[in-house]
DNA sequence: CGGTTTACCTAGATTATCTAGGTGAATCAA
DNA sequence: TTGATTCACCTAGATAATCTAGGTAAACCG
């Protein structure tokens, strides 16, 4: 069964991207930041996180390097490439074509 | 890659069960039905379509009688059942939810 | 010095949807 | 009357995203 909290399949890429576009982060730090705006409503697990962090480096989409947190942990700091913008305005522009196109069906007249 | 008129994993039940809310309907016009109310941005896959329709109705959630269509060929003909309309609100619900959710995050000033 | 928090990692399970095949009956044009 | 097209249904297997459930190690705190 569904969890309340579990992510909309193929939105994650996309809400880490548009985290990082605030500044470099690191992966604990995505995970409470997505937490955080959304008001508690959504909750990325690590084992979805560091699994698609790996992924969209691969794809170019984010440069990892690594450093030390503000607890005086070490930490990997992500960057959003050039790409990796390019790449949020696609899924920002897909999701909101979705959202409406669902939308439009939920609100149809009856 | 993932195409542009995939659906969202997770809204495909709420879209066909919001499409039953105007009355019975069968599995070919609940895909077209679909497919215009989103003017064209959604295309439910018959391979998709099919299977959801058999869970849903194991689900109780509707109902299906043969019968003939409105072109005279023989269709499965699905009606809400209550536990179907029950059903839709929680969906709809946390469809509302998770939009709201994943928007907040995407509007987070930068 | 033991427990908690921070931060990262991974294998395997789950599950939704799609791809790509198929059937058969009705309609329509040649 | 026959061949193509549309309607309507069905299914097996592939794909892919996310979660579950484990784990490590270092820093901090009492």
């Amino acid at each position: 069964m569904k969890d309340k909290t579990d992510l909309l399949q193929g939105t994650l890429d996309m809400l880490i991207l548009r985290a990082l576009v605030t500044g470099p982060m690191h992966g604990f730090a995505i995970m409470n930041r997505i937490h955080q705006t959304s008001e508690s409503a959504l909750q990325v697990e690590q084992g979805s996180l560091y699994p698609a962090l790996y992924r969209m480096e691969a794809q170019g989409w984010i440069h990892a390097e690594w450093g030390v947190s503000e607890n005086n942990r070490r930490a990997k700091y992500y960057t959003l490439t050039e790409a990796g913008r390019r790449q949020l305005g696609v899924e920002s522009e897909n999701w909101n074509r979705m959202c409406k196109a669902i939308n439009l069906v939920m609100d149809f007249p009856v």
